[in-house]
DNA sequence: CTGTATCCGATAAGATACTG
DNA sequence: CAGTATCTTATCGGATACAG
């Protein structure tokens, strides 16, 4: 999962130009990849290990779920700390202040299309 | 521009999991395809020609601004309309009330994204 | 003017094997 | 336990040509 971007292709500068244009198109690439929403609320609700995030999520594969976490991180949505009691796993996770902003906002956008999408499914 | 998903992919199954489970990542997948925000923003400002869009946003091409059109009117965030004024154009596109609601999240979004994902670039 | 059809390169997701 | 590396397939975005 080594992602090298071609710094040269017209996708590549679509997007940088749509991201320099406006941040909210950062955010969307980043919570649109996907698990990602998944990983955030599982930690929201104390989730904080790999092994037992990989369980809950059990769908998603070992590279992708430590990806998102590494680009949670990046984003300072999360936190990664060592945990040296030794007797669970070695590190833990949790949500930074600003992690749980956007927890919020999502929580709102999730209300919206819960009462709003379904009238595509009918 | 045909899409036919192969529905027998891991890939397809998982995608249609995480919608069911929750329809933000429905709608998350929908605002995440490039240019969908920037279109629902020109016609939330009273952009309503396809030829108009185009000119404004001029990056995107032909194919992926009529995508882009008939997936938000397929989700009802927008509407055609037959203009038979005959001066201009044939058709007008305008926002849906759910439309509305949702440029009103996204303008929150936006403010969290502008104030908090500037960290990442320095 | 408002699109549609087709092809192809770029990126994302998943499977699998392996490591400190 | 908590990842990394590599490979394959699926999907997306863009270019071009064309049509009602």
């Amino acid at each position: 999962m080594i992602e090298e971007r071609k710094i040269t292709s017209t996708n590549y500068l679509n997007q940088t130009y749509l991201e320099e244009k406006c941040t909210l198109n950062e955010l969307i690439n980043i919570l649109s990849k996907r698990w990602t929403t998944d990983v955030l609320f599982e930690i929201e609700e104390g989730n904080d290990r790999f092994s037992s995030l990989k369980k809950s999520i059990d769908l998603i594969s070992d590279n992708v779920l430590a990806n998102r976490l590494k680009l949670l991180e990046q984003y300072k949505l999360i936190k990664k700390t060592k945990d040296d009691s030794g007797t669970t796993g070695k590190y833990q996770y949790f949500l930074t202040p600003i992690g749980y902003k956007l927890s919020e906002l999502l929580d709102q956008l999730c209300q919206f299309s819960d009462s709003h999408m379904n009238s595509n499914f009918t």
